[in-house]
RNA sequence: GUCUCGGUGGCCUAAUGGAUAAGGCAGCAGUUUCCGGAGCUGCUGAUACGGGUUCGAUUCCUGUCCGAGACGCCA
């Protein structure tokens, strides 16, 4: 039973309105103290022709309080506030979760509709570094958070593997390239002589015009260019798997913008059919005046093509393959101008898929003292930012478990570490608005106090800690509805109603393309349980019964925890 | 110059146009013979500035100031 949709069918009855317009308006107090749901009359002023305090009062009037699970109502200024019966919404909530089994918050909404999440997408033969892991890290809890709700979600890496810059590596390669550096450490190797080619290039123009010269021959297909750029791009691809493979990410379809080069004559043809496509300053473009945007360019003036054409391309593919419901660019925001641009070439030929393109953007990753860049070798890559922060866990664990005592093996510390070590970064890129730029700093990724992923962890340990000393049985739900009924504390009410928002907690995530706010349920969660435990004991509860509840509603709390952590790709321990 | 985002306590962040603006960090004061102190309790402290719309504005419109980003042959 739901009581909101109850107390919306209510209010339905009571104000003639219809329930899509109710459920939009109900809503959640600030102070639990107010109530448990609220209903403002503000709206209701206008057509009912009073005063928003007496639609209230009048309303409270009617209050039905012969329902077992309704408290009572109550009329406070102009919200009409409504008090269920703790008791019954804390055993129902409690018994819900522990019966489900399908994941939390899974859905059918999704149900052979197709949703493409492009994210990740670095560009071979450069470092991965810190600015990759927003999109790496977002893109992997969106392809998570859709799966769940139930969608065909599809992973889309789109690599840069294309363009002027293999041109340079490949000059840059027969000139200084070092064969067992370049199987030793690939990126590296790859990175040095990118760099070196840039500082020659300064003095040498002619470099450049090789490079270009061996760009055109690998799009013509010449198979000695053919053969290095892929050597460069399997080399590069095992060195992201390790990345990839510490972050548990993984991906469906690695068509980078390689894979759309021939497909770019089509949407050229397809631009010239629609009489969309004009020349200006010898390149072919798109003009967007009616959107307001610049125009786009479709091909130089040389007659190569640019990243827009292949992104069209892309589109237009994609489309084609899988129908999708929507089609995700998990990207920076910088990028935002040109995403608009390509959505409203494709509108503006009458391609009807453009409407289900979106461009999720997110902040930049920025460095207080120096900037980002890869040519000057500034940059901080992220291997070696999990790697500092695994370190970190593991100095902590092994101090911890010197003090209590714990006798944890090294194979376990070690493991353990790895989770929290992970946890914490992958928390710090999805704990605010992902449009927020993040100021890089060691002392702040590294904060395990307070909002952080080893704090869940920490929380989600400590339960699991008791429920192992009770001798609780996970695999069967222990209490039945007639001993959760005994749950009905203040603490106990609001650990309830955490777990009862969390698949709402999810549909809005989704929707918003935002994983904080997964993130933010699960930590709030955390918080009150770390409340809860601090001040009633659990294991010397003294009524079986009782116990037996509170272990119960223990199970739900981590069921939630873990199950929110999950759509993250954070891991929880059992053991910390 | 044009466009797009953003400006919330000392710092980082949250809040479909609604009630006393929420959380974390830092600071201060407590807290461990009792389920694990990466914890818990308490205190201090904020909507850049000026107009406007509204019963009501952190939220919407407008102007100013400040910051970031983007702006045709890179991606």
């Amino acid at each position: 039973m739901d009581f909101r949709v109850r107390i919306i069918e209510w209010l339905a009855e009571q104000t003639g309105l219809p329930q899509e317009q109710l459920a939009e308006w109900l809503e959640v107090p600030p102070q639990p103290e107010l109530g448990d749901y609220a209903f403002p009359c503000f709206r209701l002023a206008k057509t009912m022709r009073q005063a928003p305090p007496k639609i209230a009062a009048g309303l409270a009037e009617k209050a039905p309080l012969d329902l077992d699970w309704l408290e009572k109502i109550e009329a406070v200024g102009g919200y009409l506030n409504f008090f269920v019966n703790r008791a019954s919404f804390i055993s129902r909530a409690v018994s819900a979760v522990l019966h489900a089994d399908a994941p939390l918050a899974q859905s059918d909404e999704g149900q052979g509709k197709n949703v493409i999440v492009e994210y990740s997408s670095p560009n071979i033969a450069k470092p991965f570094h810190v600015g990759h892991a927003f999109t790496t890290i977002l893109g992997h809890a969106l392809y998570k958070i859709y799966d769940r709700l139930g969608y065909n979600a599809i992973r889309m890496n789109h690599l840069g593997d294309y363009g002027t810059q293999f041109g340079k590596l490949i000059v840059a390669y027969r000139l200084w390239g070092d064969e067992a550096a370049l199987v030793k450490e690939p990126i590296k190797e790859l990175l040095r002589i990118y760099v070196l080619f840039h500082d020659e290039a300064k003095d040498k123009p002619e470099l450049e015009q090789q490079a270009r010269e061996a760009f055109r021959k690998l799009e013509a297909g010449a198979a000695e260019e053919i053969d290095l750029w892929k050597r460069f791009k399997d080399l590069s691809l095992k060195a992201f798997n390790t990345v990839y493979e510490r972050l548990g990410v993984s991906f469906d379809y690695f068509y980078g913008e390689s894979y759309y080069s021939d497909k770019i004559p089509d949407v050229v043809k397809l631009l010239r059919e629609k009489q969309i496509l004009t020349e200006s300053e010898g390149a072919q473009v798109v003009m967007l005046d009616e959107y307001d945007l610049p125009p786009c360019i479709i091909l130089k003036s040389d007659g190569t093509t640019i990243y827009a054409s292949r992104d069209l391309a892309a589109v237009l593919f994609r489309d084609q393959t899988w129908s999708f419901e929507r089609n995700i660019y998990v990207v920076g925001m910088p990028q935002a101008l040109h995403f608009r641009q390509v959505f409203s070439v494709l509108e503006k030929a009458g391609v009807e898929a453009a409407k289900r393109c979106v461009h999720v953007g997110f902040g930049l990753v920025k460095f207080p003292d120096r900037k980002l860049s890869t040519r000057s070798g500034h940059v901080v890559f992220l291997e070696d930012l999990l790697q500092e922060s695994v370190d970190k866990t593991l100095e902590i664990i092994r101090k911890n478990d010197q003090l209590r005592q714990a006798d944890m093996s090294e194979a376990e510390m070690r493991q353990v570490a790895e989770k929290i070590g992970i946890g914490a970064i992958v928390y710090t890129f999805l704990k605010n608005g992902r449009e927020r730029d993040i100021v890089f700093s060691w002392d702040e990724m590294l904060d395990f106090d307070g909002d952080s992923a080893p704090y869940v962890q920490y929380t989600y340990a400590r339960a699991r800690s008791i429920l192992r000393k009770a001798g609780h049985d996970d695999t069967a739900a222990d209490a039945g509805l007639a001993e959760l009924m005994l749950l009905d504390s203040d603490d106990e009410f609001a650990l309830a109603k955490l777990i009862d928002g969390f698949p709402a907690a999810v549909s809005k995530a989704a929707y918003a393309y935002e994983p904080y706010m997964i993130v933010r349920q699960v930590t709030s969660l955390a918080r009150a349980f770390n409340k809860y435990y601090n001040q009633t004991s659990i294991l010397k509860t003294e009524d079986p019964a009782l116990r037996r509840a509170r272990l119960a509603l223990l199970q739900a709390v981590c069921k939630t925890i873990n199950s929110g952590f999950e759509l993250t790709g954070i891991e929880v321990v059992e053991r910390m």
